[in-house]
DNA sequence: GATATTATCTGTACAGTGTTCAGATAAGGG
DNA sequence: CCCTTATCTGAACACTGTACAGATAATATC
């Protein structure tokens, strides 16, 4: 359904989107550290070993999967955001407000998903490939800073601190309140405690 | 040597801080996913099925140690602290300031047992340890801040985010420079906007 | 001090894992 | 139609977590 060759391939469908759609669902479901290669090659009805002509490991098939979830939280993003329209200052700063929101529900919605993203494994490798994916997600938010100081809302001693400040809470605030170490109504305090500290007006 | 009982036990030394300080060494080189139960039995000069009578599972050896992380993290912020003395403004600034970049310090040097704590393995168990675990870290940064209030040095308006606002951003900038989101040097600039958001005065 | 009880560890076994590699099979080009 | 190339299979190896029946040492009881 989500693949684009035609589906009667002779013995194989595309694997190399199978593999990673279905491995997907098995992090979804059970966290990075239990999928197992060989129930992904089983749930797709393929050899164990057929996986390595498209990832030379496991953990790529891994990382793989993770850098596909920055397009993904991205799109989710851009998705929620684009149904708050206008050019008001209202708009702006509701837009901003909603950048944050989206990623501490998306995280809220797939913490095994985002404990990948951000965990061990998509550490080191791969580091052309990864800025370009969180660019994304840092581009959006530049821009909807931007457009805060266009209207004046963002002080312009903080401006200059707005992506770091911003992205470095949001993240954390999200990632302490999945692990546990935060309580899931402290997410809106942190953003009234963003829009506070970048000096943005109500 | 950092056991506390007798070396020549027969058969066995005390096996619990055993397992729990050789799998810290693992899990500090290869990362939390990479540590084997066998490995770590092996190492002691143990049956690798030793170590079930004192963790039912490997996953629970792995949120022990990262539970007892969170002790050596608040011993290593404390014992820097300490280091700064004096009841003036200037010290309770830096104090503060200290509590975030020991924060940092500590991930940056163990990577492997950062991602740890706040991993996929220290998430759903034993809610009730772990909230014991971070308190410790809290109550010194309420201590903190509650010392910047004394001296008039936050803003009245920010002091009750002031914990919220503090731990999210240096957790969260923390958390993705270690990821390889961010550079290393924007941690400084990270506590520098904490600074500015609180309404700490230079 | 000898004996019974308990805590601690061993040995073996099983199912499942990542990974390799020689070959089978199908697809597409000459 | 054959032959090259991409794609997948099957068997194999070393390793893993875990269970369980027993061995061994430490401790308590008489």
């Amino acid at each position: 359904m989500t693949t684009a060759k035609v589906r009667s391939q002779y013995h194989h469908g595309d694997l190399e989107s199978a593999l990673i759609s279905t491995a997907r669902k098995l992090v979804k479901q059970d966290g990075a550290e239990h999928l197992s290669l060989r129930q992904v090659s089983h749930e797709i009805g393929v050899s164990p070993s057929a996986a390595y002509h498209y990832f030379p490991d496991r953990t790529a098939l891994l990382s793989g999967l993770g850098f596909s979830l920055f397009e993904e939280l991205a799109d989710f993003q851009e998705k929620e955001i684009s149904k708050i329209p206008g050019n008001s200052a209202r708009a702006a700063r509701e837009r901003f407000r909603a950048l944050g929101r989206t990623y501490f529900q998306w995280a809220k919605k797939e913490p095994h998903l985002f404990n990948l993203m951000f965990g061990d494994l998509c550490t080191l490798e791969k580091v052309d490939q990864k800025n370009h994916e969180d660019a994304r997600a840092f581009n959006n938010l530049t821009k909807c800073l931007d457009e805060l100081y266009e209207f004046d809302l963002i002080s312009e001693k903080m401006r200059p601190y707005g992506e770091l400040l911003a992205w470095s809470v949001v993240h954390g605030a999200t990632s302490l309140i999945i692990g546990g170490h935060l309580e899931p109504e402290n997410f809106e305090t942190t953003l009234d405690a963003v829009e506070l500290a970048l000096g943005i007006k109500r």
